[in-house]
DNA sequence: CAAAAATAAATGAACGATCATTCATTTTCA
DNA sequence: TGAAAATGAATGATCGTTCATTTATTTTTG
């Protein structure tokens, strides 16, 4: 007899797959890799301890998934929206808009990815790591291509990378939707931010000191 | 207050709970909180794992310890840098420099008391909550005022003090001082990108998106 | 000042609980 | 019917913490 309606054409190991990345992610982000047993995921998708490791060989490949994919398709992601987007926009724009949306919508995978660096085995970071450096390149190059152009000025490209990106992913870790300002406001004030932070024309100093 | 009246004198005492506290903050720093065990703190200490609780209640309480101290320290160390400072420095510049500076000193004691908040016991974290708001105050006050005046324009402070804290706190995640850049150079790419970020005068939009 | 009493700190061994993982067996389902 | 998935129980290791006892230091005395 059938508790629940599934759909009898997926193959139901798939099925408890994804509801085992899903659970881990949910507690990781909340608890942290090294706070959450094997035993409160298997709880969380309602099923025995033993079972997870029909699907994944330890714990520790659990959290190396999430992070890979993370990575993946953050980089997918990018990917789509460089192709789709309208010719003319300025790349930096494009960015920060981008950076905004995508982390706000998968919080608890950014999250995750950024805390959980130090619990990975040295393999499974390199792996990370890397993919992180191929996602800060997307921006450092456009800054260094805008520089060149006159469109931007920053005096060190590789630390204004630094600088954004920090700030840009500082966001999830406060903002949360639907009180106070709308996502479209966040988009606003950091694109201005970050405009002014790497715009030709400098102000002049403020002088009084 | 509560009434202590009769402090016991300093005694060698002190000494082990402060080895426990550097040795905890080292692991806490390198691993994650729930990552290290009792026993391997007592291990770097060169003590048995049971001669900790002469010291310290419980493990929850070393890191209470570690991150309410560490952000009385801040706090203190700003007052102190308030009253030395030059009195026609622009207080944003002040500001600026100082977290630069003192997030570059004290990297472990930073860098545990923001991963580490999700392990905090709940009155143990809005102690620290509580912490932190007030120093995020500093800024955001320091901003409000100098929108006031005029010397800075930023369409919301709160949200801009969220920005340069988050961009300037993420400096000791990549930057390790002796190779490279040096601390000048970060200090100073850093205010600039800061004082663009607030200027009143904007530089026109790049115009082309 | 030295002996005795009091206090503090450290030891070494143990506590029960929980950890990630394994596995023989049973269930599920194409 | 056969392979994949889940169970339920168990593995040895390690977890934070406790505790009776020993060792070290300080305080109180004569």
């Amino acid at each position: 007899m059938q508790v629940e309606a599934e759909q009898p054409a997926r193959r139901k190991g798939d099925e408890t797959a994804r509801r085992v990345r899903d659970a881990a992610l949910k507690l990781f982000a909340r608890h942290g890799y090294a706070a959450v047993s094997v035993r409160q995921i298997a709880t969380d998708v309602g099923v025995q301890p033993g079972a997870l490791y029909n699907h994944f060989p330890t714990k520790q490949d659990i959290l190396r998934d999430l992070m890979l994919a993370h990575m993946a398709d953050l980089l997918a992601a990018w990917n789509k929206d460089e192709v789709t987007r309208s010719p003319g926009e300025d790349p930096l724009d494009a960015f920060v808009r981008f950076h905004i949306r995508y982390h706000l919508e998968r919080a608890d995978e950014v999250f995750v990815a950024y805390m959980e660096l130090r619990n990975l085995e040295p393999e499974n970071f390199a792996e990370v790591e890397a993919a992180r450096q191929q996602y800060e390149k997307i921006l450092s190059d456009l800054l260094e291509d805008g520089v060149r152009a006159g469109r931007y000025a920053v005096a060190d490209p590789k630390v204004a990378t630094r600088a954004i990106i920090a700030m840009l992913t500082g966001i999830p870790t406060w903002y949360r939707p639907g009180r106070g300002l709308s996502r479209q406001d966040i988009e606003t004030l950091y694109l201005t931010m970050v405009r002014k932070c790497v715009a030709p024309e400098t102000s002049k100093p403020t002088g009084d000191g």
